[in-house]
DNA sequence: CAGTATCCGATGCGATACTG
DNA sequence: CAGTATCGCATCGGATACTG
């Protein structure tokens, strides 16, 4: 049996917002992700066949728009205004999750793909010297392949890039930590003063990009939300 | 894969909130059922292993404490506080439901048992007669098993009780309606006058029952909120 | 880059029966 | 009334490969 043969909105709600991985997809359309590698990241342990399902079916709900691009070869996704309203019900579910269902930051849920995505993401360029910054880092944990990233601030475009690969720029400010010490301070578990201090974060460079680095970097949108289990 | 391995929590509380299910569950525990058969009859068309398996994951989630009887046989399952900062987020769902995924009322969604068991729930006994008062439901066109139903007002104990076998009582008051005049109405989606107007309810008893019949009925939570669909 | 096609395995879930 | 126990199927979804 597909939906739950109730006429209640909520239930009629449930069959569209609890199938699996769907708050997860909105939650990147929410952040503004439009097209489909975007999204991917943000969803990488989501098979790509399962995430063009599940984008077909939002927009058979209404959820989304499929806007081909001009160029004829692949996608916008775009919320519609139904879409635009579960962002209330999607926030409210993650300050609901940060408050009762916090993250141990288990092995598996560190992954320094999936943590640089969200910090590119929330990074103001505006908050970034003039011109290009690079700032790369290095996890000094996790293997080889996934141990290096670069993060391009271009202020004239007001973009910030994530790269895998070194872009081969000249490097400003290097960032060496443990994933768990930084997904920790970007989740708002510790504070960057308390990692640095202890090491698990390592600043090299100029020190005013150093002094800096705190406020662009920014933190999750649920840093502030208490923890309330155990309360 | 049970969890999504992200440490979001947006991806945590969906890993509660968005199995088959829990929302409605929710639902009923927000409504104010505490008993295993009275959750049941909220969710009649899950069965009684899955709704219990669900109740005891939901309880080492910290969503609901099961707390047994005095008895020794059964208990009663109430929201912790975790659980009770799920309404809003419920509700929100059901709200954003009643705008953007109303029921078509297909014929699969059209069952006296829920309609009547979410009606018997909102009635208000302060808003019936003093004394017993005793309502029969007849649903013009569904099977004889589920045509007939009693709603047992005692104001004297403040409760309101459904029953699906005569309970004995004098009828004060007669409903005879299309089992899909009596959901829409009670969804909001036709006034009572409309449909007793088109003789799709009719009343029999008492004018001063009849006339009170749309006061202690009420309406569903939702039927207030605009369809947008199509705006 | 932006998806589609196919396959297969785990398991979620519904049905039914049963118990104190 | 308040659940357990068992079973078997469907289907969900992950993996892999492929395409324009």
């Amino acid at each position: 049996m597909k939906g739950y043969g109730q006429f209640c909105p909520i239930a009629k709600a449930s069959e569209i917002l609890t199938e699996r991985w769907t708050p997860l997809i909105l939650r990147e359309l929410i952040c503004g992700s439009t097209r489909f590698n975007d999204l991917r990241r943000g969803v990488p342990l989501m098979s790509t066949a399962l995430l063009a399902r599940r984008l077909k079916s939002l927009e058979e709900q209404g959820v989304i728009e499929r806007r081909p691009l001009p160029s004829g070869r692949g996608a916008d996704y775009l919320l519609t205004d139904a879409g635009r309203e579960l962002e209330p019900i999607v926030m409210a579910m993650g300050e609901w999750g940060a408050r009762w269902a916090r993250s141990r930051l288990t092995e598996d849920e560190l992954d320094p793909a999936l943590l640089l995505w969200d910090i590119h993401r929330q990074a103001r360029p505006e908050n970034f010297p003039p011109g290009r910054t690079v700032i790369a880092f290095e996890f000094t944990d996790v293997p080889a392949v996934r141990r290096q990233w670069w993060l391009v601030s271009e202020r004239a475009e007001g973009s910030v890039d994530l790269c895998a690969t070194d872009p081969g720029f000249e490097v400003d400010l290097f960032v060496s930590a443990t994933i768990r010490a930084m997904t920790a301070v970007w989740m708002g578990e510790r504070s960057l003063e308390a990692a640095l201090a202890a090491e698990d974060i390592e600043l090299a460079g100029p020190s005013v990009l150093c002094r800096s680095f705190g406020a662009w970097l920014g933190l999750s949108a649920f840093a502030a939300v208490p923890d309330r289990r155990g309360a």
